[in-house]
DNA sequence: CTGAAAGCGCTTACAG
DNA sequence: CTGAAAGCGCTTACAG
């Protein structure tokens, strides 16, 4: 069997609870030399602490949950932009000697069952919508400290990052409106009274009005996070929209599918049409002409996230605000002036 | 605080174990009407079992470790294509009632830490080199049921599924040869004498003999799997090597770049060169020409992953073959007869 | 069909 | 600086 606390007490001859302290770093309650004595009985024996005796008999499990959608029985919604965030927190969290429990959460009842079950420190909640954090109650979520991504939910449970959404649209459309466009479409899936895609959209109308330009309904379209749906929007809005010079899409895949539509139909990108994307995945430099895109740090999302949970952990209060990343235009080749009529 | 199974009993007037056994699905151990009754005070009161508790007094945890290397502190090596893989591991896990854990490895004592730790029944070791599975021994490993990803090591000790890459190097060098190509490339990551993408050389070896096309050393190159080392290599081939017609390469990623590259010196694909990728990922049709690439079914690569550590949990020897999964070629647009000279 | 006892491997106060 | 006791929430034999 493996070695225990027991092992390593009966062998170095003092009691479990001295190594137990040696183990745990508490320097100030045992000798320098019994410590040593007991360190090299740890290592020669290969002694792993159990997590889970530690987990039932202390306070923490040192385990935190990654939760995510996984609609009815499918796999994980993890986009490749996601992936890179799971990578990272996985980094910080291992620095810090946490360890991270992947879970695909199909029914909402599964979120509270994940918290429960482990025993969770903590949580991060990765590509649920607002409405799903808001429904989170007190009483089903317990002491956990809860983190959501990209969220704008209003519920003072969820610690909150995200990027400036609505500063990446400005950004976006203003690039677009000083080349000289007038007629600028907004292509990305459909969206609530708050969220990402709200914010990126009241971003887009933010910048129209602010250049006295009239909101058109008519150019706003809901197209789904996929190559293929950005590839019919692309091949509609070639044939039934010749007056539309430029399009601000909410992602990467979306813009890539919507250029190869246009092409299908014969128009030319940045030509014809213009296009922005968002995300600036590793795609964008993968296409011909490279996308011009809004990129959002998701390195610093990621550590901000989990700084925010140790925080929490460490016994503070929920900070007032939410943190909200900066985001920068990256030009390349999608979007150039207008072409003369 | 938590309810816990003695809160149950107190509520239903039987002992702790009766609860324990109805939780457990033991009917045979437990009258019916005990059992509803002590089922609804569990879903009243929202008891969900402590899994800690469980690990420590049962001998297994249910949990799955999922190892991924993660080069000296930095973020996990997790490309697009292993993701789905990921997201198919979780599924199949949960639906089974086993829970995933995420580690990065950076140091090889981490994976016997990981395993001890937190008592892990079972673990899935994604993206390490066969002399790493080559040097686990049993001692550091313990009893769980190990599963190697696309390795080729021999190993007694880890179960191994992978796909068929030799023959899906055969399947792609073929397609090339019967278009007429006999100058044919060989573009991958620098291999040993075991592993994937030794596999995929001698396959390609094997077609080129089996053909009479003499095996021409100068026409492999070692090539990192990424886009710039793709493009770079692409530059490289358009400037020296004239004679080449044809590139079979080991990773789509890879060849996106190398299509870019050939481009940027004015070559074209499929016209001047083709090209035939690996691993049919999202991008294969994201770029134009849509490539020509190898597929192999990963959703069947993580369930036969589980399945064989389901096998092996059930007390079953270990199978005498590695798994070995089946590919196939989709013909796209980028490998067409060289042009006549 | 139901239950009392022992124990899984730790940590947390509390003594000395 | 070191230790004996109690307990975390379960399961595993073993009785009845």
């Amino acid at each position: 069997m493996a070695v225990t606390l027991k092992d390593i007490a009966a062998e170095a001859g003092v009691s479990l609870m001295t190594v137990s302290n040696v183990v745990n770093g508490k320097k100030a309650r045992v000798s320098e030399a019994t410590r040593e004595r007991i360190l090299r009985i740890v290592k020669d024996r290969g002694y792993v602490p159990s997590a889970s005796a530690r987990s039932l008999a202390a306070r923490s499990s040192r385990l935190v949950g990654l939760l995510v959608p996984a609609r009815d029985e499918a796999s994980l919604t993890i986009d490749p932009h996601t992936v890179e965030v799971v990578g990272m927190l996985e980094r910080e969290l291992r620095r810090l000697d946490y360890h991270l429990m992947l879970r695909g959460i199909a029914h909402r009842a599964e979120i509270t069952e994940a918290l429960k079950s482990w025993n969770l420190d903590g949580a991060v909640l990765l590509g649920f919508q607002d409405a799903e954090i808001d429904r989170l109650k007190a009483d089903t979520i317990g002491d956990v400290a809860l983190v959501a991504m990209d969220s704008y939910s209003a519920n003072p449970l969820a610690l909150e990052v995200r990027s400036d959404d609505f500063g990446g649209a400005e950004l976006a459309v203003a690039h677009l409106v000083a080349l000289g466009h007038t007629r600028i479409a907004f292509a990305g899936p459909g969206f609530a009274a708050t969220g990402v895609v709200r914010q990126r959209f009241e971003g887009y109308r933010t910048v129209l009005a602010a250049n006295g330009i009239a909101f058109d309904e008519s150019l706003v379209s809901t197209v789904e996070t996929t190559h293929a749906d950005g590839l019919a929007y692309g091949r509609r809005l070639a044939r039934e929209r010749p007056d539309v010079t430029a399009v601000f899409t909410t992602a990467d895949i979306l813009a890539i599918g919507l250029i190869e539509g246009l092409a299908v139909e014969g128009r030319s990108v940045p030509g014809d049409v213009s296009v922005v994307g968002y995300d600036d995945s590793d795609l964008a430099v993968y296409v011909t002409p490279k996308l011009t895109t809004v990129a959002q740090d998701l390195s610093a999302k990621a550590a901000e996230a989990v700084r925010l949970m140790m925080d929490r952990l460490a016994g503070n209060d929920r900070p007032e605000q939410a943190t909200t990343l900066e985001v920068r235009l990256i030009e390349r080749g999608t979007a150039a002036p207008p072409a003369r009529r």
